[in-house]
RNA sequence: GCGGCCAUGGUGUAAUGGUCAACACAAGAGAUUGUGGCUCUCUUGAUCCGGGUUCGAUUCCCGGUGGUCGCCCCA
């Protein structure tokens, strides 16, 4: 597929062919797979940006932004040329200079290439990133699973004790506590490419008598990806799994050595975790350690469940071509933390909904409104409006329905007098007071509200 | 990449091989001058796209596009 996109030149009858099929009335739709965070799901976004944010500084990680066009070649070396993700989900094409790029399927890839390209190994040792923003891959959408996704992550470089290891998924296990999403943290070491190899040679040479009665899908993985047999569905490969050698008895010392010490560490902070013989990645760079956070009950028995993932990456740094530097460090799965958020009828309010609202009669009473507005502003104190309404009725009914507890009300006498009212939307009571001051009336009106009423936090509803 | 199901106003639904595609909510305007919540009136607005069958398709068929779910894979 990629073979056919990029040599590709785009001929120009051919899209004029594609956009004459298209009716000339119909209007522009999303692409498969991508789609509009609406407004209403904002607040549960901000929820998890917030939450990375805090938690990434927290622990001194350092905020890096990282393209979302890259070399392709930067994730074909890295990811794995024969895994599906580079072989068939990538976004490659050819840019006008013709070279060969891609829309990032992940982030690790260029964070290593950034450690590289600006010469991090001259910092103090480890240096540790966050980044998060939209991943692509073209894969058949379905639940949790977009073309377009967000990840948020955190990496570490320089160091290849354990302990980062044991942090690092501490620190996934406490985002998800702060959240609101209880998980379970799988674990399991591949090792390094050496000892994965000669354990993928004894497991290829187990399976290979059971060969022919292997189902498809499984005959295909032991020829392509042995390892992801360990993680077959199919009855009959499970099965055969229970006598399958293991890859933690194929692991060399110093392997099973760094295994030991990140469940010590993690034992040392009370951090629960199933061990995962079968837990494999699926990007070819990972070594030692790898993880995943499965959410809690029966979400996790569900497909596309797993909520964010992460390991070691001893290799990558060296297989780009820097001096070998070891690595480890997670993803989270935005999109999935916001839909399991979502299940759950958490859907915290996207910003503090305004508490005053201006209603205005006139020209007059508009342009007193553009520097009112700055007052509050000034003040903090958000204010609505509907400046697009002219009559009062319909400004008050907008005010009603945004729930707002006070409304000002400016019309042409009170702009005359240099008045203004404020209205209680509770109670109806109005009183007219004098426009120089109602920025600090109103400020006590609303401390008077909320030290009765201590914090509102009502969830909006979902759409 | 493979398979199942699905596609009607902004949203949720209804209906039909043949008058004007119905209802609710939302939205907009209004019920005499500058006052919301209830009520009433009116208005805007839809059969995903293309082809076929047919006198006639929104309805049946095919293809595309999109959604959804599962497989593969993955976050």
């Amino acid at each position: 597929m990629q073979k056919k996109l990029i040599p590709k030149k785009s001929k120009p009858e051919e899209l004029d062919e594609e956009d004459a099929k298209k009716p000339a009335k119909g209007t522009p739709e999303l692409l498969r797979g991508f789609r509009d965070i609406l407004p209403e799901e904002q607040g549960r976004w901000n929820l998890i940006r917030d939450t990375v944010r805090a938690l990434a500084e927290a622990y001194s990680f350092d905020r890096i932004d990282l393209p979302v066009l890259e070399r392709s070649d930067l994730f074909q070396r890295t990811i794995g040329k024969s895994t599906d993700i580079v072989e068939k989900e990538m976004y490659v094409f050819t840019d006008p200079s013709n070279r060969s790029v891609a829309l990032r399927p992940e982030a690790t890839a260029s964070a290593a290439r950034a450690y590289i390209e600006h010469g991090m190994l001259e910092r103090p040792q480890p240096v540790k990133f966050w980044y998060e923003g939209p991943m692509f891959r073209h894969d058949r959408p379905q639940a949790g699973r977009y073309r377009q996704f967000y990840q948020a992550g955190l990496e570490v470089f320089g160091a290849e004790e354990p302990i980062i290891d044991a942090q690092l998924i501490l620190i996934g296990k406490k985002f998800f506590e702060a959240i609101g999403l209880p998980v379970k943290v799988q674990i399991n070491s591949i090792g390094t490419p050496e000892c994965r190899s000669a354990y993928l040679t004894e497991l290829v040479s187990y399976f290979r008598p059971f060969r022919s009665k292997l189902p498809e899908d499984d005959k295909r993985r032991l020829q392509k990806n042995p390892l992801r047999l360990l993680d077959s569905k199919e009855e009959y490969t499970m099965g055969l799994l229970g006598d399958a050698p293991q890859i933690l008895d194929w692991l060399d010392e110093k392997s099973k050595e760094h295994f030991m010490r990140v469940i010590e560490f993690l034992d040392e902070v009370e951090i629960p975790y199933e061990l995962n013989a079968h837990l494999v990645r699926g990007l070819d760079y990972y070594t030692h350690t790898v993880f995943e956070f499965m959410p809690e009950g029966e979400e996790g028995e569900k497909a596309q469940s797993a909520l964010g993932g992460g390991g070691r990456y001893d290799g990558l740094v060296g297989l780009l071509g820097g001096r070998p530097t070891p690595g480890c460090g997670f993803a989270i799965g935005m999109d999935r933390i916001a839909r399991a958020l979502a299940d759950k009828g958490i859907n915290p309010p996207q910003c503090p909904p305004a508490q005053v609202f201006f209603a205005q009669l006139g020209d007059a009473a508009r342009r007193v409104g553009l520097r009112l507005y700055e007052q509050f502003r000034a003040a903090g104190i958000p204010v609505a409006e509907a400046a697009g309404k002219n009559a009062l009725k319909a400004q008050l009914e907008v005010a009603n329905k945004l729930g707002v507890g006070l409304t000002l009300i400016l019309g042409q006498k009170e702009v005359l007098d240099g008045t203004i009212i404020i209205r209680d939307m509770e109670s109806g009571a109005q009183e007219t007071i004098d426009a120089s001051k109602v920025v600090s009336v109103v400020e006590r009106k609303l401390q008077k509200e909320s030290g009765v009423t201590p914090a509102i936090h009502s969830p909006v509803s979902d759409v």
